[in-house]
DNA sequence: TATTTTTCTTGATTTGAATCAATAAAAAGG
DNA sequence: CCTTTTTATTGATTCAAATCAAGAAAAATA
């Protein structure tokens, strides 16, 4: 379930510290005290961090791994976001609406997250009165990067997601069982076999 | 450019209660606080209410008419929202980021908007505080809906899109040139056509 | 390391929707 | 109202990707 743990990596601090400046400028100081709201949660490769029917109670980012985020349907799963090193992911709908989640959160490899409590956000907001400001641009932008991306995607055949997916993400070929990308991109196991092989991308 | 008007119909003012109500429990007198930082505006059938390269500083709802977002391309339009009566539409990157718009907002019937500027919206969230708690669960519940339409979406393929379209907009079809919902739910307005007539849709 | 299970590859076939084409119907404009 | 332009219908054909199938490779587990 995700073990705290309580030394705190530099290197960690200073990726959620670049994640946070995007959108604030924040001293040091008031990073250090937002962060004093945050868990760090370490995950064993294919551990289930949010269940289907559980209300998610974090948001996430991930500090070192690799998490996914699918819904079941039949047997198989529908992946809709794979998160590395740097991004943010949770149950999005069940987070802000504290209805259970109908999407899983699991770890693919061993991971450590920075994570907030819905709880702990709430006090970081009170006391933080940027924080509302930042918690409104996060969201602003989540929200746009959503729109950007089925713009692009509905304009697309399956050879030119396919293109585009390992032009920009060539490491994950490596790093994650195919049949997810294809899932992720809604081709099929085969078709993604068959696009990997014509265009020779190195496996 | 749309002419503002007046005087307020009683029926416009409930429709835009209704809607807000949904987000936060507000007075009367409170909504028409907000509404004072409003304008009513009326536009002709095809008039263009954002265009391309334009900043959007309006966020609008439709009291009464039709009004569509598109993207031009090549000549032809690619649709990406249709709004009817009590629907929200504004060319959301544009307002949010105040960069040129790359869709285009325009009415296909006269239409009439309630509509708050860019430098309202920061005023009248000012003095109401409640307003930036609002504007953040407005932008949740859009967000939200984006995120469900996608995940729809992606699973259907093109009969049951249309299928579920015109069960759940019958209306829509007398409403509007059927190209233009066509594109919106990415068929060829061929096969849209055959789809109606297999269907045996009324028309 | 051997065995089981999962994932990937490759071929043959089918199929849903796009494309091309030509006419009909409807709407807009004078 | 008549003419022009736009939109809708219907048929024939093509094509991209799914499906079905079976074996190979890789990964997990004992």
């Amino acid at each position: 379930m995700g073990n705290s743990i309580n030394h705190i990596d530099p290197l960690w601090l200073e990726n959620a510290y670049t994640y946070f400046q995007k959108f604030l400028p924040l001293s040091i100081a008031e990073m250090e005290g937002l962060l004093s709201y945050c868990e760090f949660r370490k995950f064993d490769k294919k551990a289930i961090i949010v269940n289907e029917g559980e209300v998610d109670d974090y948001i996430n980012m991930v500090v070192q791994g690799l998490v996914i985020k699918y819904i079941r349907v039949k047997k198989n799963e529908a992946i809709l976001q794979m998160a590395t090193e740097g991004h943010v992911i949770h149950s999005e709908l069940s987070y802000l609406t504290r209805t259970a989640s109908t999407v899983v959160v699991q770890a693919l490899e061993p991971s450590i997250l920075i994570s907030i409590s819905n709880k702990n956000m709430e006090a970081a907001l009170d006391k933080y009165p940027q924080g509302e400001i930042l918690g409104r641009k996060i969201l602003e932008e989540m929200y746009i990067k959503k729109d950007e991306r089925k713009y692009k995607w509905q304009s697309k055949n399956v050879r030119q997601r396919f293109l585009e997916y390992v032009e920009h993400h060539p490491h994950m070929l490596q790093r994650i069982p195919q049949k997810y990308l294809a899932s992720y991109l809604h081709i099929k196991p085969e078709t993604f076999s068959r696009l990997k092989h014509l265009t020779r991308v190195k496996n």
